[in-house]
DNA sequence: ACGACTTTGTGCAAACGTTCACAAGGGCGT
DNA sequence: ACGCCCTTGTGAACGTTTGCACAAAGTCGT
């Protein structure tokens, strides 16, 4: 989570922890919003949002002691205060970079306008989709990075081109002057401090799923296999991956360059 | 992170936040061994992964001795490691439902398949969808999610399917034998003790970025609303979500149902 | 008007995670 | 064969997060 060290000169610091859980929140208010449900206890928020009701209350009290005893809190004032806290009062416009298979899904997604994010841009570098209609957007050409950035003022970006171009959509769009990436790549971004990146990697949870389902498994099984002997250090690749499959590592590696012999 | 709280039986019990992180290590380890690398030390490595050194070290070993003092690390058989811990050197088959946008994006996904993740089955209830070709896989009716997942001994399910049709589908691929969920729809699944569920959520990510965005800009202001007298309670929403857009919350609310008023 | 009941807000301790700093260990040059 | 130098592995300090348990505070019925 500390991508920044949390240079917080802000208010009173509120926990990355707490942050990441309000928008959980904010979405089982709005859900009982929806029932016209008025009050709710932290008990029944916290069952919503599937958390322990003493962290819910731990949470919400940094925002400030809303909420009254011995009754509950009152959605809709709750809905307004996180969405004051999380910056949703106002909109913030979005530049989506690739527009391929993930870049498309995301242009037509729903709930991305309805939380106040709006795209400003869909980018492209591939002449044959640059000026194709997608979701109401016509794709852009990539050249024009810095310029949709800085003639909407936008400071989220959004990378989903292939893990190979990610880090230099990365750099231009911060030198745009984008200040929160979110990341689909593949790829760990280097990016100067001041610059908020998250990632999201269908792989790496994916991959932690397959951890657990493997424990599950192996309830119980330790043949060691005959590695331990053979330590020697080689040169060549492909013995392992006995996935079965050939095209092991392809377009999601390869990347990462950077800072390894630094 | 502690959905199930780590009843951990298994061997030594790696902490979650490690096993996080592997995936991250074996990609840098596979870009590392793509360019013909055969040693690497803690302080590239976990440069390449973004990653304190210290912390990648004490990760590495839970899993093992491997390393060399002096030297560093043996790419290829670490990545052998690392792939064993996480239980990569089987094939995991993999069922999707719901062939939307995401469905449809995930399943022309190459990182998918590279990591001996194979798609069982894609699935969807709607007639117009099944029976069409996505990425080689023929779409199948939703109605024989119990054969594709039992007949293939499908162990990892994936929802990218609405929110209000997700806890339905998440029941069901339980029923059916699936232990591991990775669940795109923005909504919290309620899952019998012993299955993981792993959550995606774009707009939560997204929400996070303008959170620390907004810090950003807000350098100073504290102009304080009118609202701190307004506490009656009321039964209507809609003056709020002032982000100028009508569509408000959508097909993304709606559910969380279950648990409210328990 | 008051007391019983409900629910918040929080002090505190335990669990978990991160980072520092360094001793132990091993290769490599001489 | 020895000692220098490099890097691992980890003990210990520190920070963060979680969850318990309860006093403070307010509501609601009578
Ligand atoms: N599809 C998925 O479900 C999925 C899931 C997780 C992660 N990802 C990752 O997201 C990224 C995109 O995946 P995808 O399936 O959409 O790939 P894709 O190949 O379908 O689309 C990538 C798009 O990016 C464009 N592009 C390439 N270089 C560019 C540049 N320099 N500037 C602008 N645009 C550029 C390409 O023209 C293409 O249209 C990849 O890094 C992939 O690993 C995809
Ligand atoms: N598109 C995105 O970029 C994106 C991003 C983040 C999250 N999501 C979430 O992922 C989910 C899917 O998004 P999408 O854009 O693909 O939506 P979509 O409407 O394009 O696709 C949903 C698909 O699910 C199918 N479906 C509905 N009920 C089903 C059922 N009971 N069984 C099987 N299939 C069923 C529908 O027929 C449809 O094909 C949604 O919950 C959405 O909120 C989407």
């Amino acid at each position: 989570m500390p991508r920044r060290p949390a240079s917080a000169t802000g208010s009173p610091g509120i926990p990355e922890a707490t942050i990441a859980r309000l928008p959980v929140y904010l979405r089982a208010l709005y859900a009982l919003a929806d029932r016209s449900i008025a009050t709710v206890s932290s008990d029944e928020l916290a069952a919503a949002a599937g958390v322990n009701s003493a962290k819910l209350r731990k949470d919400l009290s940094h925002l400030g002691s809303y909420g009254t005893r011995g009754v509950g809190y009152d959605v809709e004032y709750l809905v307004y205060q996180v969405s004051r806290e999380l910056g949703l009062t106002q909109d913030w416009p979005v530049v989506i970079v690739g527009a391929g298979n993930l870049g498309r899904a995301l242009a037509n997604y729903g709930g991305f306008a309805s939380r106040g994010f709006r795209i400003a841009a869909l980018l492209d570098c591939d002449p044959a989709v640059v000026g194709t209609e997608i979701a109401q957007h016509t794709v852009r050409s990539a050249a024009e990075i810095e310029d949709a950035v800085s003639s909407h003022g936008v400071s989220i970006g959004v990378i989903a081109t292939p893990a190979a171009s990610a880090q230099h959509v990365c750099d231009r769009l911060v030198a745009a002057g984008v200040t929160s990436i979110l990341n689909f790549a593949p790829v760990v971004l280097n990016v100067p401090s001041g610059v908020d990146v998250r990632k999201v990697d269908l792989s790496i949870e994916l991959q932690i799923l397959a951890f657990h389902a493997q424990r599950r498994t192996v309830v119980a099984s330790s043949s060691e296999q005959s590695w331990q002997a053979r330590r020697a250090r080689r040169k060549t690749i492909g013995e392992f991956a006995d996935s079965g499959g050939a095209d092991g590592l392809d377009a999601d590696t390869g990347v990462e360059a950077q800072a390894v012999g630094t």
